[in-house]
DNA sequence: TTTTTTGCAAATCGTTTGCACGCTG
DNA sequence: CAGCGTGCAAACGATTTGCAAAAAA
């Protein structure tokens, strides 16, 4: 059990946040739970729950996919990670570093995900909604371009490609 | 092949197209082909694969599972169907009657799908583009809310529940 | 000690694919 | 008759689940 515990050094505001969940929920606060916690915030925003389980057996640990995938829940219900598709069929995960609520733009040549907020839109789907009469629960969007290294240099008919097999 | 051969009857602009599209690829005009068209385009808007198929089989046909979707695939490409996700885990199609793009607006209620084009939107997505210095290729936008029946009906703790499970 | 968690492997779900046979052009 | 298309059943990839052993409260 030597680098789980390792992890379990300072107490950062995510730890914390986590550990009122679980007790909340009557839950317990395990080795595995806090290693997942803690890989998920000390890496870059979005990741999938292979990348993750991978990047865990690395770092010495051996935490079992399903435990990740439990536990990836979990913090999506606690509020500290959000769960994402990005346009691809397997699920996209991004710490909630506190910040907002953001929508993404996508890159179909390198893939590079690039987050946006902006008010106007929100404003926009209000009013759509308001237009309808429908009360705002959630949304996503995802827009799907192409960055300015790739603009140029990107194939007309791969990208068409690409655009067919995203699951949106 | 009774029955299959019935749907061949009147010839839909539908129809048209798509045996061009098939002649173009050099591909086969056949008479599964054709009945799933023709359901997809007598069916109301929005529906999976799997209703399709039970659908179909209901019609008195008998077509296996892989050819719809390997027909889908086809009318996807040929442009006369649009494959959504509508916030599920499997893939939602519709028939593109000539109508324009649009977006959905999707009743986490009653699960009603309403379907609205906002030239405003679409303008606002590509400023947010120009912004970030992207060429937009593609977006997808779901606005997931409550219907003005669903509306005051709605509990709170069901439809967050709802909206923990989206697959967005 | 009681209850929750874990790992494992098997199960699931939607979708795809290899193959031998059947139909279209 | 030369290719495509079809059905079947097995394969797939991501995710979930049942169960007995292990760890937290």
């Amino acid at each position: 059990m030597g680098p789980i515990s390792e992890a379990r050094k300072a107490r950062s505001a995510e730890e914390a946040c986590f550990e009122t969940f679980l007790r909340s929920k009557k839950l317990k606060l395990t080795g595995e739970r806090l290693a997942i916690l803690a890989a998920i915030f000390q890496r870059e925003s979005h990741f999938d729950a292979e990348t993750l389980h991978a990047g865990l057996r690395k770092d010495g640990g051996d935490i079992s996919r399903a435990t990740v995938y439990r536990s990836l829940d979990l913090l999506v219900k606690a509020g500290l990670v959000r769960k994402n598709s990005l346009g691809s069929s397997h699920a996209n995960y991004e710490a909630a570093r506190g910040n907002e609520h953001h929508d993404h733009l996508i890159c179909l040549g390198c893939n590079a995900v690039l987050e946006f907020f902006r008010p106007d839109l929100e404003a926009l789907q209000e009013r759509i909604c308001d237009h309808h009469g429908y009360k705002l629960v959630h949304h996503s969007l995802q827009i799907f371009g192409l960055c300015p290294a790739c603009k140029d240099k990107a194939d007309e008919s791969t990208i068409r490609n690409r655009v067919a097999q995203l699951h949106t």
